[in-house]
Order: C-alpha cells, then sequence, then structure tokens
DNA sequence: GCAAGGTC
C-alpha cells in the first residue's frame, strides 16, 4: 500500500496480482449453468497469497470518496479491477485510469484525466469469462461421464476452448507421422573441380519421379564431363538486426538454443523480473517506446562484464534507437534488461538474462552486410541446372553481439560466365520422402500462437496442461491412448469445442456486446440454450444404453474391434476391421502403392518389405504390413 | 474436479 498526495487530495494505492475473483458454482452435476463471482483463495489451488491483497482493499474501501481502476489498460485489467470495486465498493463512484505506459508523465496525465468506467469492456470481458466457463465445465463434466461410460475408468479429465483444439492439433500430427508412408525419388549428385579443389553443388531441379530419369541424366554428365557456368549472380545481403523479445519470441528461441520449455523459460524470466532485472515479460509487443531512456540502460549495462563493451559502443556510436518488430501490446514494451546488473544467477537464469541483453544490445546495431554469389551452371546444350553459393560476410554489426545467429562463410572461386568446370564425380542417388515432425512444446506454442488461442499469459500452462492430464508424452509430443479417445469423444459429441473456429465465434460475439449492440445477457443465454440440449441428449443416452451400445451410438466404434491391435473398430477396408489409426495407414499404404508401381516395378510384397526396413516409414503402416503379412503366410 | 484469464 502506498500513500501520496496528488492535486491536494489523499491518494491510497493499493495493489491486486492478477483476478481476485473467480466464476465457480455449488453444483456438482450437469449441466450446470448456475455460476457466480466468488473469492479464488476459497475455489482454487495455490491461490491463497491472494486473500492478502484482499484485506487490504477490504480495510481501504469504506473510507474512499471514489475508486479508480488502475489495472493494466486491457480488457482484462478492466474485469479485475470492476469486480473488486463492485464487491468491496460503488461502481457509482468508480472512474478508470487510461494509460499505455508506466511513466510518471503518462500516469500523471491519466490521474488528472480519469475517465467513466469503460463499461463495453467490462461487459465483454465477463461475458468472455462465463461462455469459457460454461463451455469448459459443461463440457470437462460431460466427457468424465461418457469416458467413465464407455471404459469404466472414473479419471479426472477436461476440454476447453483452446487446450481441446491444441490437442487435435497435436494428434493431427502425431496421425501424419505415425501412418506416413515413403515415397521414392531419384537425383544426381554432381562435384566439380577446379584449381586444386572440388565443390559440391546444388541441385537447382526438383528430384525425378522415374529411376530412369536421372540414371539418364548421370550416363550424360558422365560423358560431356563439364559443366558451364551460364550465370553469375552477386549481391551484398543486408541483414536486419531482430527486434527485442516479446515472450513468444523468448519462448522459442530460448527453446531452440537451449532446450528450454516455453513454461520453463516462463518460470526463469518471471524470477529474472522479480529480480528487477528484465521488465515485464508477459507481453506481446516487439517495441520499446520513446518514453524508455535507452541511454541510461546501456549506461548501466556498460559495466557488464562481457556484454558490457557493446553497450558502451552503442552509446559512443550514438545508436540509440532499437529496430520494431509488428508484434503490439497496449499494457507492456517488449522485453528489455532494466539495467541493474546481477549479482549471482543460477544457471537458467544467466544463460536468459545473457540471451535478452544480446537480443536488446543486438537491436540497436546496424544490419549485417553479407555478399553472395551465386553461380548457375549447365551441361553444355543442355538444360539442367546446378548452382554453387559462395558466402562472406563483409561486416557483422550485430551478428558480433548475438552470436547464436552464425553465418557461415562459404568459400568459392571467381568464375565468370563461359568458363567451363571438369565434372570429378557423378552419382545417381534414390531418396525417399520424408515424413513430418512430432510438435515441440515450442511449435505447438508457435501453432496456438498463429492460430489465435491464448495469451502471452496462459499458453505455456495449457500446454502443460494436456501433460498433466496424460492426454500427451514425450519431448517431441506423441498422444496417449487417452488422449486419443478423448480426442475422438469430443469430436464426435462436441465438435466446435475441438475447433479453433469456437475462438473466432466468441470474438465475434464479444465484438457485438463491446459495441453495446447485444447484451451479455443474450450471449450467455445462446450460450446456454445451445449447450443444454446439447448436454441433455448426452446424459439421455448414457443412461439408456450400455457401453458397448453407446460406442456404436457415437460413431466411435463399428461394434468390432481391429484386426491389427485388438481396439474398437471404426471401419471396414479390405476385408480388415480397424481402428482410427490403422484405418488411416492401411487407407496411405494402399493408396502410395499406386505412387511406387508408377515409379518403380516393385511388387507389393517388395513394396511391403522395404517400408519395413525404412525408419521413415510409420509405426501404424508397419504394424498393417506385419498383420497382412502374418495373415498371407 | 472441470476453463481461461490474470500474476507471485
Amino acid at each position: 500500500m502506498w500513500t501520496g498526495k496528488f492535486r491536494g487530495k489523499d491518494v491510497v494505492v493499493a495493489s491486486t496480482a492478477g483476478h481476485l475473483y473467480t466464476l465457480y458454482t455449488d453444483e456438482n452435476d450437469y449441466p450446470t449453468f448456475s455460476f457466480s463471482w466468488g473469492h479464488r483463495w476459497v475455489y482454487e489451488k495455490n491461490s491463497k497469497h491472494l486473500e492478502k491483497y484482499y484485506r487490504v482493499l477490504e480495510k481501504l474501501f469504506p473510507n474512499a470518496e471514489y475508486y479508480v481502476n488502475a489495472c493494466d489498460y486491457d480488457i482484462e485489467g478492466s474485469v479485475i479491477g470492476y469486480n473488486i470495486i463492485k464487491h468491496l465498493g460503488d461502481t457509482r463512484r468508480a472512474y478508470r485510469m487510461k494509460f499505455s505506459t508506466l511513466t510518471k508523465e503518462e500516469l500523471s496525465k491519466a490521474l488528472s484525466n480519469l475517465q467513466p468506467l469503460d463499461w463495453s469492456n467490462i461487459e465483454s470481458g465477463l461475458a468472455r469469462h462465463i461462455l469459457d466457463w460454461l463451455w469448459g465445465i459443461n463440457v470437462s463434466r460431460a466427457l468424465m461421464s461418457v469416458y467413465e461410460h464407455l471404459f469404466g475408468e472414473k479419471l479426472v479429465l477436461s476440454a476447453g476452448r483452446v487446450q481441446s483444439p491444441t490437442l487435435l492439433e497435436l494428434l493431427k500430427r502425431y496421425i501424419e507421422r505415425e501412418t506416413f508412408v515413403p515415397k521414392p525419388t531419384f537425383t544426381v549428385s554432381v562435384r566439380v573441380r577446379y584449381g586444386s579443389r572440388e565443390y559440391s553443388l546444388t541441385n537447382a531441379f526438383e528430384p525425378f519421379e522415374k529411376l530412369d530419369s536421372a540414371v539418364r541424366l548421370a550416363q550424360s554428365l558422365r560423358k560431356t564431363r563439364k559443366l558451364v557456368v551460364s550465370n553469375v549472380d552477386k549481391k551484398v545481403l543486408s541483414l536486419e538486426p531482430p527486434p527485442p523479445f516479446n515472450l513468444t519470441q523468448l519462448q522459442l528461441e530460448s527453446a531452440k538454443l537451449f532446450g528450454f520449455s516455453p513454461a520453463e523459460t516462463m518460470r526463469i524470466a518471471e524470477e529474472l523480473y522479480l529480480d528487477s532485472l528484465i521488465s515485464y515479460p508477459r507481453t506481446n509487443s516487439e517495441k520499446i517506446p520513446q518514453s524508455i531512456d535507452n541511454a541510461k540502460i546501456l549506461r548501466n549495462l556498460s559495466s557488464l562484464p562481457n556484454l558490457g563493451a557493446y553497450a558502451s559502443e552503442l552509446l559512443s556510436r550514438k545508436l540509440l534507437s532499437p529496430r520494431e518488430g509488428a508484434g503490439e501490446d497496449p499494457a507492456h514494451p517488449a522485453i528489455h534488461p532494466t539495467g541493474y546488473i546481477p549479482r549471482k544467477l543460477g544457471d537458467g537464469e544467466a544463460v536468459l538474462y545473457e540471451l535478452i541483453v544480446r537480443r536488446y544490445l543486438a537491436s540497436f546495431y546496424p544490419s549485417a552486410r553479407v555478399e553472395e554469389v551465386v553461380y548457375t551452371m549447365k551441361e553444355p546444350g543442355a538444360g539442367v541446372l546446378f548452382k554453387l553459393v559462395g558466402r562472406r560476410v563483409l561486416s557483422q554489426e550485430w551478428l558480433k553481439v548475438y552470436h547464436y545467429r552464425k553465418i557461415a562463410s562459404v568459400e568459392v572461386p571467381t568464375l565468370r560466365v563461359g568458363e567451363e568446370l571438369e565434372i570429378s564425380s557423378v552419382r545417381s542417388l534414390k531418396l525417399y520422402t520424408r515424413q513430418p515432425q512430432l510438435h515441440s512444446k515450442a511449435s505447438i506454442l508457435k501453432w496456438m500462437e498463429s492460430s489465435g488461442i491464448g495469451t502471452e499469459s496462459t499458453r505455456a500452462q495449457i500446454i502443460e496442461t494436456l501433460f498433466k492430464r496424460k492426454y500427451v508424452r514425450g519431448k517431441s509430443i506423441a498422444v496417449t491412448n487417452l488422449g486419443l479417445r478423448v480426442a475422438r469423444i469430443l469430436s464426435a459429441l462436441f465438435k466446435e469445442i475441438t475447433e479453433v473456429e469456437l475462438t473466432r465465434e466468441f470474438e465475434r460475439k464479444l465484438r457485438e456486446v463491446a459495441l453495446g449492440r447485444v447484451s451479455r445477457k443474450e450471449v450467455v443465454d445462446e450460450a446456454i440454450a445451445k449447450l443444454g440440449s446439447k448436454l441433455e441428449e448426452v446424459k439421455k443416452a448414457l443412461s439408456n444404453s450400455r457401453g458397448s451400445e453407446l460406442k456404436v451410438k457415437f460413431g466411435l466404434s463399428i461394434g468390432s474391434r481391429c484386426s491389427v491391435c485388438g481396439g474398437d473398430a471404426v471401419g471396414r477396408e479390405g476385408g480388415l476391421h480397424l481402428c482410427s489409426l490403422h484405418l488411416a495407414a492401411y487407407q496411405n499404404l494402399v493408396k502410395t502403392y499406386e505412387t511406387w508401381a508408377s515409379r518403380t516395378n516393385a511388387s507389393f510384397d517388395d513394396y511391403s518389405a522395404t517400408l519395413l526396413k525404412l525408419s521413415t516409414t510409420g509405426r501404424f503402416v508397419k504394424d498393417v504390413i506385419k498383420y497382412l503379412m502374418k495373415r498371407d503366410r
């Protein structure tokens, strides 16, 4: 709590730490549509610490002439402050402070220019909370109940607007990889000699579908034994420095460089923030506003061992405006060092702090200059093209401080158009197409951001929820049998919650609420009506049928077992009963054989035997092949 | 017990 005077009046400032109120219900069954706002520490684990913030506010409120909500100027900030004022005070004597940076000047201006409560933000924010709660709590409860009826096991399960589409995306990628069937392609690899050195050339043509084409090209190259330079393209590329980090970019970069998960990065960044070493990390901004005194921060950083020299260099070169990225955030600037010098840091903290400082420093530097020369070569009289690419860094600039990014120099000779090079080796090669990678925590975070679901503050946590529920596992994220069952139940019964489109629909409705065209009540009532009929339908089905009938009724089974694995079969193909994964694998196996047959003269047996040997063949495909081999023996 | 959103 802080006290002071502003224009002759006593001002008391007390803080909260995020939401003090949460939605809850006393009902245990579903559907449940009766909810209220209550104290968070009563209804949520790990929120005991919130009560002390509340007790301070509770003491202050009765003595105040009026109240000012000075939370971050965004929708959640409006809801956080509104709930406190509504429960402890009187919204008719309340105002909103409107600001975008936390400088003395701007806060002072905002305080002398108080706005009425921003009802449009409050109403749309409350509606967002309620919609997420109604969908999340009700579908989660229904899911647990359906799961118990179908599989006889009582488990804590969950579904939500953000977590469920994320689970489905992980499953999609998992299926793509594990039902993948590689296809053969053919190409040639060429080396040339120039002076005393040899160079490998890059192919500027797509691999061939037929072995013949590659063999013919190889034969022809062996005969002519030379390539002629047909084009020289020399240019100087300008490589811009990266902007300072927002949270997503920090999470992606630290995953790439150090293997930290997004949640780990968040935890370490939080520590650095609480130690006053970096600015607020939960930001989407990639900009440092004018109001931040970069010169002062750089002067302070110049006493850092190792990195201080770069800060001094920037000051002496008067490079004081950092590059800006596209990311915006109304409440916070991009992540940057505060200028405080750390004493002793833990391992993770030291590594992340250095990354943030280097990134901040790099953003002030001019672009690096890289000279690139591309020689295009072809067989005399023919059109097949190869490339030889050389690269040389002319000026490092930001690359020297942001040493994580390395531009490898590639030495190549100086060649003229028309010059001939002797071919030293030609090989024809068989290549196989590669399977897609499973998602990592970093790549699924990126997917969530680009799909517009979750926020800076919640994405990493929501990914951890999927792990906690045991829907997924592994560093390369695989979906468990439980995750697959949950995804299939949700897709069959509550399709909307598995799709990113639900978020878009919420956004459209909430915009209407913010514009005052539709009331919060109308939007909530509409959701209740829609969910109510759906949930009653599911509940009725559960009370009328047994597990095995239900699976058929819900479209989760055709009433038989998968010939390959014994799981619930969902379809029949080629005389087999197949579960969803083995069905997809079987279909890919049959379909891809057409491609193989057109490119090679492999029989189906040769094809199958080769696939079993290749490590890129999906495991469900291998299961199907083994089953077919055993059956036909 | 279950969401997603804040923040410590």
